[in-house]
DNA sequence: GGCCAGGGTAGAA
DNA sequence: TTCTACCATGGC
């Protein structure tokens, strides 16, 4: 595909591998609206709307560096595809997700949404980052933005409670006192860790087990020798791959060695296929 | 009205 | 180290 950059918009010509529909609903962003005609896409404190004509993609938006990045356009999903295509069931998965990229997205934002996605549901989960954004994250004019962490720090458990968050409230909470005052150091360690190490260091954080932490890592930190197992992932183990494994942490472990350093791709793949399928979502 | 949702924590075994 | 009970909340 060639993409074409100027400053505020982007266009792509013969897109491969990108439908907006499959990147903003495969659960990796929870900051969105979609329509057939068009999609708003937010992210930290930026913004763009992705339009769709005659096969042609363009993205207008805040900031074209940004989102060049954040939609992962410098990359070669052709290639990935056919990489972790190890059977006939991921080339269903894959069929069927063939438009999902792998967001950039930004970490703090990451962090606190996959900390409420904990035994929730992506409705909620949208609903209670909705919430947050409006009565605290910055008026950009037509959008919020993602509060800053200073913004979250003044926050009281009460806030979080009345965002829908429930248990997860002293959780995050609790988590951003605890970064508040080092994140930048907080986040330059993650980044210099091997991918082992970085998950330690972040559950260690309230509300963070290593489904969660998975996810930060994947898209918020772009590591993608990860592969979260969430209840749907269990399902498609148990239901697609015959396992026999019990525990998630093992579950993980097979996946990572069936997919090793692209087991953060095969996950997405598998978990929208899996979702949609048996939510009887059709396209 | 019980089950489920992009699970995690604390305490017991 | 692994197992269990419990955790808010809304949609179905």
């Amino acid at each position: 595909m060639e993409v074409l950059v100027d400053s505020n918009v982007i266009t792509i010509y013969q897109p491969d591998s990108f439908n907006i529909k499959d990147i903003l609903e495969c659960g990796q962003i929870f900051r969105y609206d979609i329509t057939p005609a068009y999609a708003r896409v937010l992210s930290k404190d930026h913004c763009a709307d992705v339009v769709t004509d005659n096969g042609k993609i363009v993205i207008h938006c805040d900031d074209a560096g940004y989102f060049y990045k954040f939609f992962d356009l410098n990359k070669d999903y052709a290639a990935i595809k056919k990489a972790v295509s190890v059977n006939p069931f991921m080339e269903k998965a894959i069929n069927y997700g063939e438009g999902i990229r792998i967001l950039k997205n930004d970490f703090l934002e990451m962090l606190i949404s996959f900390i409420i996605s904990s035994n929730n549901n992506i409705g909620r989960i949208k609903r209670s980052l909705d919430f947050i954004c409006r009565e605290c994250g910055q008026n950009m004019g037509e959008y919020y933005a993602f509060p800053s962490l200073e913004a979250l720090a003044e926050l009281p458990e009460s806030f979080f409670l009345q965002a829908g968050c429930g248990y997860r409230s002293p959780f995050l909470a609790e988590t951003i006192a605890a970064i508040k005052d080092k994140f930048d150091q907080f986040y330059l360690d993650l980044k210099n860790s091997d991918t082992n190490s970085a998950q330690k260091k972040l559950t260690s954080l309230k509300g963070v087990g290593e489904k969660v932490a998975d996810c930060v890592l994947l898209f918020g930190l772009s590591r993608y020798d990860v592969f979260p197992v969430d209840t749907w992932i269990y399902k498609v183990y148990k239901e697609n791959f015959g396992g026999e494994l019990e525990s998630r942490k093992a579950i993980r472990q097979y996946f990572l060695g069936l997919f090793g350093d692209l087991s953060g791709y095969a996950q997405q793949y598998l978990f929208y296929y899996k979702r949609n399928l048996d939510s009887k979502i059709l396209k």
